[in-house]
DNA sequence: GGGGATCTTGACGAATCCTTGACGCAGGGC
DNA sequence: GCCCTGCGTCAAGGATTCGTCAAGATCCCC
C-alpha cells in the first residue's frame, strides 16, 4: 500500500488529512514538527510527503532541503501564505508541488496522484533470498534455478506476508486474515492447501520443508 | 539548451513568457492552439510544456490527453478558473502541475525549475529489446524484422507501461489507471481486448505469449 | 459531411483459480 | 493399545477470470 506522510501541526487539519487519504487507499503516517518528520521519513519511509510550511520548530524549506540530503521522495508543500517568495523557495529547496490553503481536497488528491504518478518509476525493489528461490517483492516475482516460478494471487500473497518478516513465526490467524480477511479467521485448511502448493512450487524437497516451517498448533515460519 | 513549448492564444501573455523564458536561458517554441501545439510538440519534442487551458479550438484537458498517447513530457498547466473540477481533471488527464492566473513569473519559473529538476532524475535508457521486437521509447517506435510496426495511442500508451519496467508485474489497476485514467480502474475487458491486439501485432506466436505475459488475477508482465 | 481508424461494449467458450470434502499419517494423552 | 487432534495430500466441482470476436459508437482528418 502507498505510504504518505503528512506534516502538519494543526491538529484538526491532520486528522481530516489522515480520514480522507485512508478513505482513498493510502497508509498514513503523521507528524507534527520538522524533527519527527525527518526522523519518521527515515524510519517509515513513505511515497510522499505532505508538508506544511509553518512549523513550529524549524521553517519549511530547512525540512525539505534536509530530507533531500538522502532521500527523493516527492514532496507537496502546503501553506498558507500567498506569497511568490515563499512558492520560490520551497520549490527551489526542493519541494515538487505547492498548494495554498484553503484548498479543496479533491484538488489535492489529483495532485497527488499527479506527483505519485511520476515517481512511480522510480522505485526501488526489495529482493530475499534463499538457496532454493529467490523472492522479488517489487516485481511480484519467484525466482528457482534461474526460472521463474508462477504464482496464483493468494499463493503471492500468504508466501509475502511470510517473507516480510523473515524468521518470525505468523499465526494462523495473521495469515488468514491479511490474505483471504478476518472473516476467515477459522479455515485453517485453506493454509494446508495453499501452503502445500508453495512447498512443491518452491521446496527442493516439498516433504522435508526447510524454508517454510510449520509450527504445530500456532501457525509458520520462514527461513531465508 | 531546454526546450520549452508554450501554448497559449493570448498574444501579450505569450510574449511575456517568450521573453521571460528567454532571459533565463530556455529555448522557447510557442503555439496559440491545441492542434498547432500537439503539431509543434511533435515536430520538436521539447522538455517541458507550458499550457492554456483555454484554447480556441479544443478543450485543455483533451489536448493533454492527446500528448500523453506518445509523450511524458512534462506539462505545466495555466487557467484563470479556480474550481477544482478543473484542476482534478487536467491533473488525471496526465498533467504535472497546474497554476492559476494571475500568476507571478517567479514561481512558474519555480515551478518550472521542480518539474525539470524531476524529469532529469527519471530518464532512461528507452530502447529495449527482445527477440522478436524493438521498443524505441524515445521515438515512440516499435520494430520487428525491421518493419516499422503501426501501434495506436492506446496500444501504445499500454507497451509503454510495461516495458518500462521490465519483468516487473503491473497490477489491473495501475495499468487502467495509467492509460484510461483512474475512474477506469474497473474497466478489466479494456485490457483484455488491448492486450489481445498488442500480441498479435508483436508476439511471434500471440496463441503462447513469451513477452507479454498475463498474471491471472492480477494483471500483466513484460519479459525481455 | 464522409470515410477510415480507433475506441467501447457485450457475449461466448476456454483456461485458471478457489473452495470443499475425504483420506492417511503422525504425535500426544488416556 | 486406542482415540483424538492437527497436518499434508489429492482431486473434483464451481466460480472467476481470460482470450477472442464482432458489432456499434466515437473520433479525426480530409
Amino acid at each position: 500500500m502507498t505510504a504518505v506522510l503528512v506534516v502538519d501541526d494543526d491538529a484538526y487539519l491532520l486528522r481530516a488529512l489522515r480520514i480522507t487519504l485512508q478513505a482513498h487507499g493510502y497508509d498514513v503516517v503523521t507528524a507534527v514538527d520538522g524533527r519527527s518528520a525527518l526522523l519518521a521519513a527515515r524510519q517509515q519511509p513513505p511515497a510522499l510527503v505532505i508538508l506544511d510550511l509553518g512549523l513550529p520548530d524549524m521553517d519549511g524549506s530547512a525540512v525539505i532541503r534536509k530530507l533531500r540530503g538522502w532521500s527523493a521522495v516527492p514532496v507537496l508543500v502546503l501553506s498558507a501564505r500567498h506569497g511568490s517568495e515563499d512558492k520560490v523557495e520551497a520549490l527551489d529547496a526542493g519541494a515538487d508541488d505547492y498548494i495554498t490553503k484553503p484548498f479543496g481536497l479533491e484538488e489535492l488528491l489529483a495532485r497527488l496522484r499527479a506527483l505519485l504518478r511520476r515517481s512511480a518509476e522510480t522505485e526501488q525493489p526489495t529482493v530475499i533470498t534463499t538457496d532454493a528461490f529467490t523472492v522479488d517483492l517489487g516485481k511480484r516475482r519467484v525466482l528457482r534455478d534461474g526460472q521463474d516460478i508462477r504464482l496464483t494471487p493468494t499463493e503471492w500473497k500468504m508466501l509475502e506476508v511470510l517473507v516480510r518478516s523473515p524468521e518470525k513465526l505468523v499465526t494462523q490467524q495473521q495469515l488468514l486474515s491479511e490474505v483471504w480477511g478476518p472473516a476467515y479467521a477459522k479455515e485453517t485448511n485453506y493454509l494446508r492447501v495453499y501452503m502445500a502448493q508453495l512447498r512443491r512450487k518452491l521446496e527442493p524437497e516439498a516433504a522435508t520443508p526447510r524454508h517454510l516451517i510449520t509450527e504445530a498448533g500456532t501457525g509458520y515460519r520462514f527461513l531465508p
